[in-house]
DNA sequence: CTTGACTCCGTACCATAGTACAGGGTGTAT
DNA sequence: ATACACCCTGTACTATGGTACGGAGTCAAG
């Protein structure tokens, strides 16, 4: 696609911040496409470093390698069925939703109990948090 | 606190779909504390399925099991001076405004792969969710 | 045309988060 | 009081996601 194939793995793993291991390792696990080799080194595009910036990214977001995989491999092509597509992004975006519901509520038990710290001696439950995801009744 | 200490290990287990075996594996991690034991057997208040519940949801959402025991350390009592947990409180709550503003991305990039296949042929980069998290020029 | 930093592949090792026994003890229902 | 399902501790094994070699090949600067 870019004209310019210019990066070692070294050079990769670096931009990237991981190691060069881990972009071999990446590599094994389908996540990142073999690269062209002239003669018997790798050498990568830019966009690799986007790449892995993602993966690092939904990993923190709770995906598993498999996962993001599957989120990297929603694409429209000639390969890919457009309905199979929309299917399976449908069920990410939900997916997606019910994990930032659960953030906001995470964060609303955190926000009340730094309300208890700053205003004047509240009383409040032993560990705010637990009940977070409880529905009330 | 409350009256009923009465689930056995397998029960607690049960009711908040783990093994038996992981509960005790949190208990020596730190995650739950160790239940009165009446006798030899561990009896637990029904209290402990929300705190399981908590434990296995943070880990989807992208926490580690040591990040999860910081999150349930979270309160005000005897032992923590309130200023501590102020500090650490504020600095997970702006992870969490992270995680939902990277998931907010993620979505809407997903949302414009699915509007690309429900309208006409629009084209579409390769994958459009690689360039969720890059800053736009 | 050599030297040194970098790359190759393969295998082995590591931490985290469980999961699975073995060999024995317990609690309750009949 | 004796089954029998459940619990105990301890240790070993597993899967995932890397990380760290060893021994050899390669590229590019001087």
């Amino acid at each position: 696609m870019s004209m310019n194939e210019k990066l070692t793995i070294g050079k990769l793993a670096q931009a990237s911040d991981i190691g060069v291991e881990t972009v071999r390792f990446y590599e094994r696990k389908g996540l990142i496409e073999q690269p062209n080799k002239q003669g018997a080194f790798r050498y990568y595009s830019l966009d690799l470093i986007d790449r892995i910036k993602f993966i690092k990214r939904a990993q923190e977001l709770g995906f598993t390698l498999r996962e993001v995989k599957e989120l990297l491999e929603l694409k429209i092509n000639n390969q890919s069925k457009c309905s199979d597509v929309l299917k399976k992004t449908e069920s990410k975006i939900i997916e997606i939703d019910e994990k930032i519901n659960d953030l906001k509520k995470m964060k609303k038990s955190l926000k009340n109990l730094a309300q208890c710290c700053t205003s004047d001696d509240m009383p409040l439950s032993d560990c705010p948090i637990l009940e977070c995801f409880v529905e009330k009744k």
